[in-house]
DNA sequence: ACTAATTGTAACAAAGTGAAACAAAGATGT
DNA sequence: ACATCTTTGTTTCACTTTGTTACAATTAGT
C-alpha cells in the first residue's frame, strides 16, 4: 500500500529534496508551505503522516500541531533547527510523535518515518504469545496453557500460583537438581521479592514442596517424584514427556 | 491507567535509577537484566512498552527485539551509548519503535515514552471506526458490533454493559493475566471513575468478574474460563478465535 | 556417639479473593 | 413524575494462598 506524507515547510528548497527523497523511496507526497494549504490538504486527502517544520512563517509548527490534535490522529513528526531539550519536550507535549533536528541523515530520517507509520498502523502488545503445550510425567499431565495438571486418565486437581510456578520449574529440568535461589527466580521473574526471600534464609520453599507434594505423590511422606538432595535442592525424579512445549 | 514499562539493562545502577524515575512519573515498571528474564515477564504479564539496551552481557538487544517482533507488536526503545546512524538505522530495523543514546535527559525520554505508547494506544488518522467482528472462545461466541454472547448453538445471554466491557477486555488479552487497574481502563475510558476507584481498594471487579463468572462458568465455584492469578488479577483461561476483528 | 546443619511439618499470621447482603444510582415503564 | 426494576459499587465475613516461626526429624561430618 502506497503511504501518503504530508510535508511542509517554508523552505522550498528542503521541501522540494524531501519531497524528491520521499518520492523515491516509495511515498506519495504532498507538500505545503502554509498553515492553510496543511488544512486543506488534510481535509481533502487520505494522509498517513506530516512531516512538520516547527517553524513556519505564517504559523508555528507547534500550534499547526496543537489544533490538529483537537480532532485527529495522524502521525506527526517535526523537523526543526531547534535543538535544545526544552524545544523537543514542547513538541512532543503539542503531540508529536516524534522530533528529528536539522540537519539530519535521510536514511536515518526514513527509518523513522517508517517507525512511526508501522506503529501507527499497529496497535499494541495484544498479540503476545503465552507458552503452551503439555508435559507428561509419571501418571500426571500439566497443560502450560491453562496450569492445569491432571491424571492422565482425566482427574484434574487444584494447584495455587504457586504450586504452577513450582511444577514448571521441576519440569523444565527433568532428573536435575535445582536450587532454591533457582526456584525463587521460577516463582518470582521480575526477581524483586525472589531476591530478598533467598537472602533472608526463608524456608518458603520448602514449605512450598511440602504443599505440592501432598497433592501429586502417592505417600508425601516418602516422596518419589520430588525428592530432596540434601544440601543442594531439590529434583524431580522421574522423566517427563514434553509435547509441544516451546 | 497505569501503564507498566518494562526496562532492560545489565548495568544494575542505571536499571534502578530508570525504574525509580519511571515509578515517581507514574509507571509500573518491571526490570531484567537478561534475555531470559525479558521472555518471562512478557510471557506473563502485559506490558505497554519495553526499554531494551542494546548492549547486553547475555544477547544484544538487537538480538532480543528480533526475536520479539516475530510474534510481538510491544512498543519497543531502544537505549545505548552507540550513537551513529548506522547504528540508528540498525536498531529501526530490528524493529523499534524510538532510539535514544546515552547519556540521556530523563525529562525527554520521559515524553518520548509517553509519545510511542500514546501512538500505540491510538492507532492511525481514519481511527473512530466502529469496532466489529467476532470472538470466538469455549462454547461461547461474542459479536462486538452488537455486544451479544451467545452460546455456539444459538443460545443468547444478557449482559450488562459493564459485564460487557469485561469480557472484551478478557477477549482482547487470551491467555494474558491482566490486573484489576488494566481491568479499570477498559470500563472507564476515559479515565477518571475508574482511577478514583483504582486508588480506594474497591471490590467493584472482583464483584463484577463474580457476576460473569455465574452467567459463563459451567460451575462458577469451579471457574475453569475465567481463573484468578493470585495477586495479580485475572487471566481469560481459554484459547480465543478473532473473527474480522479490528 | 555426638554435634551441627539441613529439611519436614504444624500452627499461625497476613494478604488476597469469593460471596452474600445491602445501598445507591441508573434505566425503564406507566 | 413516580414506581419499579436493573445495574453497579460497598461492606462484611468466610475462605484461600502464601510466608514465617518453632520444633522435630534426618543427614552428614568428626
Amino acid at each position: 500500500m502506497l503511504r501518503t506524507i504530508l510535508v511542509v515547510d517554508d523552505d522550498l528548497e528542503l521541501l522540494d529534496l524531501l519531497a524528491k527523497f520521499l518520492r523515491t523511496s516509495g511515498f506519495s507526497v504532498f507538500t505545503a508551505n502554509s498553515s492553510q494549504t496543511v488544512s486543506e490538504i488534510i481535509s481533502r486527502r487520505r494522509i498517513d503522516l506530516i512531516l512538520l517544520d516547527v517553524m513556519l512563517e505564517d504559523e508555528s509548527g507547534i500550534d499547526i500541531c496543537l489544533k490538529l490534535r483537537e480532532d485527529n490522529l495522524v502521525p506527526v513528526i517535526f523537523i526543526s533547527a531547534l535543538s535544545s531539550n526544552s524545544d523537543r519536550i514542547r513538541g512532543y507535549d503539542a503531540g508529536a510523535d516524534d522530533y528529528i533536528v536539522k540537519p539530519f541523515n535521510l536514511e536515518l530520517l526514513l527509518v523513522r518515518i517508517k517507525a512511526v507509520i508501522s506503529r501507527s498502523q499497529r496497535g499494541t502488545s495484544i498479540s503476545h504469545r503465552r507458552r503452551s503445550g503439555t508435559f507428561r510425567f509419571s501418571s500426571w499431565e500439566f497443560k502450560v496453557e491453562s496450569s492445569r495438571l491432571s491424571t492422565q486418565n482425566g482427574f484434574e486437581i487444584s494447584l495455587s500460583r504457586k504450586e504452577i510456578a513450582l511444577l514448571f520449574a521441576f519440569l523444565s529440568n527433568p532428573l536435575i537438581p535445582i536450587t532454591r535461589e533457582e526456584i525463587f527466580s521460577y516463582l518470582y521473574p521480575d526477581g524483586k521479592k525472589g531476591i530478598d526471600l533467598a537472602s533472608k534464609d526463608s524456608r518458603a520453599i520448602d514449605v512450598l514442596v511440602g504443599r505440592l507434594r501432598s497433592k501429586i505423590e502417592q505417600d508425601p511422606k516418602n516422596p518419589k517424584l520430588i525428592v530432596t538432595e540434601h544440601g543442594i535442592g531439590y529434583v524431580l525424579s522421574t522423566s517427563v514427556e514434553k509435547i509441544d512445549v516451546y
